[in-house]
DNA sequence: GTGGTCTAGACCACA
DNA sequence: GTGGTCTAGACCACC
C-alpha cells in the first residue's frame, strides 16, 4: 500500500485529459492540437503525443481522416446501440454465471449495491453514477475472466462520453435516484437467492430503458 | 475507390514488430530495447518509442517490473485459461445467437469453412493457421457487436504468442489436419441446420483441447 | 535489415497514376484534371498538383497548350521513331559491350531469358512483357553506367503508353510467344558465345519489327 | 517567335536556383530548406516546394535520407565515371554517326567550333564553357534522337555541379584555352572530312584527360 | 471550369 | 526547435 508509484509526465497527461474529456470539460468533436495541450499541460510536445495516442486507442479521441486532426470522440447512435449490445451479451451473462458463482463473489454484488445507497443517502450524486457502474462491473466480474472484465470497463468508459453531466441531467437523475436504488437492491437479492430468471429481466429492462436514453442523447448531440 | 491512406513511420514500426513477436521470430522473453529497435529499423528512438507503446498497451511487451526494460511477453498457463474462458463465453455466445442469424450471416461462418478447406487441400499450414483463426472470429461476430469481435480479435492475438509456429507443432499440426477439418465441417453444418445445441458441444470440446495443449505449452515455454 | 522507409502521399499518388496510365486504365488522350484526380484519391489539390507534375516531367502527361489542361501523353509516330532510334543506339551499344563484359554481366542476361521462358510455360502473358523488358534492359547493364540504364529505362516507360494491353493485341501476342522466345534464347546464346556480329544482327532485327507495329499502333491510335 | 511564354512562378524559382547552384553560388553540400527559399525568392512555401522538387529530380538536390532536409549534391567521384562512361558512349557514338550525316548536320558540329573560336578572341571565360558544352552537344545531335540529346544535356548539366568556377580552374583554363580550342577545330575538321577514326581519337583523349580532371575534383571538394 | 497562387494551421519526424 | 508534409479554403486569371 505505501509503494511508491511511478507514472511518468505522459501517464499523468492522459489521465488528466481522460478526465477532462469524461467531465464533459471537453465535449465531443472538440478539436484537440498537441501544441495547445502541450503548452496547457507544461510539458513537451513529444510526451503530449505519446498521452493522446493513448486515449486515441481508447476511442476518447479519434483522428479526423483527411487533416488528422485529433477531436474528441462523438458517439454516433448505432455505435452506442452496439456498446449496449455488448453490455448486455457481458452483463446478462455475468448474471447466468451468477447460478455457479461463489457465495463471496456474489457478495461483492450485494456490496456494491449497499455502496450505492450510502451515496443516495448523502444526495452524493457523482458517487451515485460510479457506483452505479461498479454495480454493473461487479456482476461482469462473476464470468471469472480479467479480459471480459477489461472489455467491459472499456465499454462504460466510452460511454461516459455521451452521458456527459448536463445539469438536465443531473436533475433528472435526482428525480428518480431513489427509484433507482430499489430496483439495484431487488436485482441484488434476486441473485444471491439464485433467481437467476427474474434477475435477469430486471438487468434487462434496466439496460433497454438506458439504452433508449443514451442512444437518444447520442442522436440530440451530434 | 483507389483512396490513398497514410502510415506513420511509427505505425510502420509497430507493425513490423507486431508481425515479428507473432510470427515467432522473436520470442517471448527477449528483451526489445528502444535503441536496438531504433537501430535496426531505421527510425529515431522517438518514434519507436510510440511504436513499443502500442505494443505495450496491446499486451504483446511486458514491462519488466524492476528493470523497467520492455520484454516480449509470456503468457503464464493461468492468463492462457483467463483467455480461454473469455472466448469460450463469446464463441459459445455466438453460437447461441445463431439461432437468430440471417442466413447471410450463417453463410460467412460456412464460407470461413470452405476456405479452410482449401488450405487443407494446398498443404498450407500457415494458411490453415489463419482460416481456423477466421472460422472463430465469424462466430463472434453472429453477436452482431463490433466491440465484442474487437475484443475477441485481441484475445486470439495474444494467444498467438504461445501457438508460435515451432517446427514440431507444425509436424504435429499437419498429422491432424484433415481430422480437424471435418470436425469443423460437422460444425458448420449444425449451426447451419439450426442444431444449436449439438453445434455447442462441438465447439465446446475443441476449445477444451485447444486450452489444455496452450497451457501446457505456455507451462512449458515459460 | 527491416530498414523502414517512408513514401509521401505525393509520391503514393504519383505511383497510383503512373500504374493507372501504363496499365491501360487511362488512355492516351484522357484529360486528368486536378480536382478530378484530388477527389479520387482522396488527398488535397495541392499534394497531387505535385504528382502531376512527376509525371508531366516523366513524359506521361502533356499539357494541352491551349487549355493548359493535362491529358495522358499521345505518343505520335515520330516520336515513337525517335525512341527506338534511341533504344537502337543503347541497346546495340550494350551488345558490343558484351565482348569485355565479365562472365557474371553476361549471366544476368542469360538468367532474364530464362525468366521469360518460365512466362511462357505458365502462359502469363503480362509477366512475359516485363521479362522481355528486362531482357532489353539487362542489355543495356552491360555498358556499365547506371545513368545509361536510367536512360534506357525511361524510354521503355514510355513506349508502354502505346504498347498498352490491348485484348487483340493480347491474343496476338499469345499466338507467337513461343516464337519471340526462341529468338530471345538464340540471342543469349550469341551473346555468351562472344558472337557479337550475330547477336548484333538478332537483336536489331527485333527492334526493327517491333518499330513498325508500335509506330503503326501510335499512327492508328492517335 | 514573338509568342508569349507564361513562365510559373515555379518554374521562374527553378531557374534561378540552378543557375546559382550551377554557378558555384551555391556549393555542394550546402543545405536548402523551403522556408530560407521562400523568403529569399519572395514566394510562398508550396511554390519554392514545387521548384525544389524539380530540381531533386534533376539530380541537384539530394534529399537527406534521415532528416529530409534538402542539400545541394555532391558528386562522388564514382558518379563522376558514371557520368563520363555514359558521355563517351553518346559522344563517341556520334562521331561514328557523322558518317551518314547530312552535311547540314555536320556544319552545326563546324558552327560550334567557331563559336568557341570568338570566345577565346574575346577572353570571355563564361562564354567558353558554355560554347565547349555545345560543341559536344552537337556531336550527340548527330545520333538523331531527341530523347539521346536529352539525356546528355541532363548529364552535361550534372557535370557542372562540379566544374564549378573556382578562381584556381579560371585561371588554368585561361592557360590552355587556345591549346584547346586547336584541339576542337581539329576535331571539326576531321568530322567534315570524314576522318572518323581520327575524330575519335581526338575525342576520346579530350574525354579521358577530362574524366581525370573532374573525378579529381570530386575526390577533393568530397 | 481549370489552373496558378497564397495563407494559415496542423502533424510528423529528427536531433 | 527545426524542417518537411499535408490540408483547407480562398483569390485571381484565363478561356
Amino acid at each position: 500500500m505505501g509503494r511508491i508509484q511511478r507514472e511518468t509526465v505522459a501517464e499523468k497527461s492522459a489521465a488528466i485529459l481522460r478526465e477532462r474529456i469524461l467531465g464533459g470539460e471537453l465535449s465531443p468533436g472538440t478539436p484537440v492540437t498537441e501544441d495547445a495541450v502541450a503548452e496547457d499541460l507544461g510539458a513537451s510536445r513529444a510526451t503530449i503525443r505519446q498521452a493522446l495516442n493513448t486515449l486515441l486507442m481508447d476511442g476518447l479521441l479519434t483522428r479526423h481522416p483527411a487533416t488528422r486532426v485529433l477531436q474528441v470522440t462523438t458517439l454516433s447512435p448505432e455505435e452506442v446501440r452496439d456498446i449496449y449490445r455488448a453490455r448486455r451479451f457481458l452483463e446478462l451473462g455475468g448474471v447466468e454465471a451468477a447460478a455457479h458463482a461463489s457465495a463471496e463473489q456474489l457478495e461483492r454484488v450485494a456490496d456494491a449495491v449497499r455502496e450505492l445507497e450510502k451515496t443516495v443517502h448523502s444526495h452524493d450524486v457523482t458517487g451515485f453514477v460510479q457506483a452505479d457502474i461498479r454495480c454493473h462491473v461487479e456482476v461482469v466480474e462473476l464470468l471469472g475472466s480479467r479480459h471480459l472484465t477489461d472489455a467491459h470497463r472499456h465499454l462504460m468508459e466510452k460511454l461516459r462520453l455521451v452521458i456527459t453531466a448536463t445539469e438536465q441531467q443531473e436533475a433528472l437523475v435526482r428525480e428518480n435516484l431513489k427509484e433507482r436504488l430499489a430496483v439495484h437492491k431487488e436485482f441484488a437479492e434476486l441473485l444471491v437467492a439464485g433467481e437467476v430468471g427474474r434477475a435477469r429481466a430486471n438487468l434487462a429492462a434496466r439496460l433497454e430503458d438506458a439504452e433508449e436514453v443514451v442512444a437518444a442523447e447520442a442522436a440530440g448531440g451530434g
